[in-house]
DNA sequence: GACTGGCACTCGCTACAGTCGAGTGCCAGG
DNA sequence: CCTGGCACTCGACTGTAGCGAGTGCCAGTC
């Protein structure tokens, strides 16, 4: 695989220019927008190469070239330097997180900011369930048999859920019950809470035995099962720019996939701890996202992961900026949610 | 204006024809697909009328006849009968919401079977909190400075929102704080709260005094001013269904509009009760949806209006099936409420 | 052996002319 | 008041031609 240094720079100088103009690119703009040393003949023949080896490809016979999602790949892993962030943007990254009063204004407010930033469809998961742990629950009476179950998680979340008692249910039970979950729940991850909560039935008094019943059910349901996940979306309308040339003229196959919680959680969803990933074009495993790419990361207070965010856009994306600009987010995140 | 009822039913057909097959209805097509019992050039002297007047236009000199705003508009209001649901329809509606737990997930069912029904965007608003009444307010220590409040009304929705009290507060207090706000705005509307919260803080006793103070602003601020409405919303990948002939073109200007809650809350957002409203194109005061219509309505337990919901699509829709979706949609969701 | 200038060739894009046909407006007659 | 007939309009489609960007290849140079 003979790519010398002027290859890869070429295939550089293809998908800088690509991404900035749209166009297919020609070997003479090449050698005048670069400083390339060499005459356009030069760059056909390593064009020539490029394209044989699958980086880059002619739409048309006597067009420019494009990169694949091959080269788009070459480029980000060996190619490109992460753009360090404006000032500008560090700055409107801060205002527009400080002030944040709650998880669910800090996942806002995170989502619109990067669909802004980058200028592409933003994704924010809440922190995971899986990772968070049990801060407190609490039982409201709503009528005589009619409970309503708050767990409130270290990591700032807050689920509830309607529980339906067998039988009415007097006030000291409940205030019963709400101690007994605590003492055994409080503090515990919410991935280790199935034995725990089997265990409190078991425990628990006689009298209280119906009720718990109901209850865990409910718990384990909620806290579990359920909604285990939840995502915050933004920027839908920034698929447009570009025109129909992105995504081959039709958003449809994109709207749909967006609006797959579980499509967009395997995306986005945190993996491996803190690095950025970077899927582009058919690398993703969704035949929808064929003609886009996702970059995401996870985030997390301080070296803990909680949750993913990132965007997704066309393939043809600034990489070295939107890289950027999600890690810098995440960190941001990161470091507000660790204040609380 | 000369519209005698051959007139109407020409301009009945157009509709029906052009909503059918996207293209726009000449003379000739008109009278073989519809009884009309006269020949096409009356049907033309018809039409000219009905264009002179407003109801429809010629995209081009020599093209068929496609219905304006105006026509919709009369068509919807004097033309239709509002189609009665298929029996596959109502068992539809009726699998699709058993087994909701909880107001989430009542909310989330009907918006995707709204815009599944109707193939079309819709948008569901949560039970307003300025037609809720409080049920039971929560105080949950976070940390010695930090209470989660709770909010849960009688329409099922939950608000919390943290509070950072300006000094450690002792568990008494807590419970104190708790009780009195309960005594004072249990079972009121949200709309009467602000004197009352006003009041807790002028008779609470001093020692209590600078808590309840922080604690009445956040309370001010989480029931009234804030999140104050919330929306859900599904079915836009329906938008590029019909091409990219409906909208003109580009779906940019509806998909931004869908992004804004102000919006979308305005169009939708109940009104007078239990109305059907219609709104035809440029009918609507948004510049971005001039090319859509909506069709909403409000619902909730019983008579009364707690929320409204409806749907989004081009000014070319089925209009009386549409209607009769949203409002059958509504009445089971009203239901569904009612039991709770 | 690597690079370069030159040249023939490809092919998409645009402009233009011509044809076709759906649909109209109008008019004279029933 | 309705109808058949007719001339007219104009968009959609087709075919042709010229242009230009871009390529691949080759022979010549350093």
């Amino acid at each position: 695989m003979g790519l010398d240094d002027r290859k890869l720079a070429v295939l550089r100088a293809i998908v800088e220019d690509y991404v900035a103009t749209q166009e297919p690119v020609g070997s003479r703009a090449l050698v005048e927008r670069h400083q390339l040393g060499v005459s356009p003949a030069t760059v056909r023949n390593d064009m020539a190469v490029l394209e044989e080896e699958g980086y880059i490809r002619q739409p048309h016979t006597s067009a420019g070239r494009v990169p694949t999602d091959r080269g788009y790949r070459l480029f980000v892993d060996r190619l490109s330097r992460v753009k360090p962030l404006s000032p500008a943007e560090r700055r409107a990254i801060e205002r527009f997180l400080v002030g944040a009063v709650d998880l669910d204004d800090v996942v806002h407010r995170t989502v619109r900011l990067l669909a802004q930033l980058t200028r592409q469809v933003a994704v924010v998961q809440y922190p995971s369930l899986a990772r968070s742990s049990v801060r407190h629950l609490e039982l409201v009476p709503i009528s005589t048999t009619r409970l309503m179950l708050v767990m409130i998680a270290d990591t700032g979340r807050v689920e509830q859920r309607l529980v339906e008692m067998p039988a009415p249910i007097p006030a000291d039970d409940v205030t019963d019950l709400r101690r007994l979950v605590n003492e055994k729940l409080a503090g515990t991850r919410l991935s280790d809470t199935p034995p725990l909560v089997q265990a409190l039935v078991d425990e628990v008094p006689t009298e209280l035995r119906p009720a718990m019943t109901t209850l865990s059910t409910v718990l384990l349901e909620t806290l579990v099962e359920r909604h285990e996940e939840r995502l915050a979306l933004a920027g839908t309308a920034n698929l447009t720019r570009g025109g129909l040339l992105d995504f081959q003229g039709s958003l449809r196959p994109i709207l749909e996939a967006l609006e797959e919680e579980v499509v967009l959680l395997k995306l986005i969803g945190e993996t491996e701890p803190s690095t950025t990933r970077v899927l582009i074009g058919d690398e993703n495993e969704f035949d929808n996202l064929r003609a886009a790419s996702v970059v995401s990361t996870g985030y997390g207070p301080g070296a803990t992961i909680v949750g993913g965010l990132g965007v997704l856009g066309p393939t043809r994306m600034d990489y070295p900026g939107t890289i950027a600009t999600v890690r810098a987010v995440a960190r941001y995140v990161g470091e507000l949610l660790a204040q609380n």
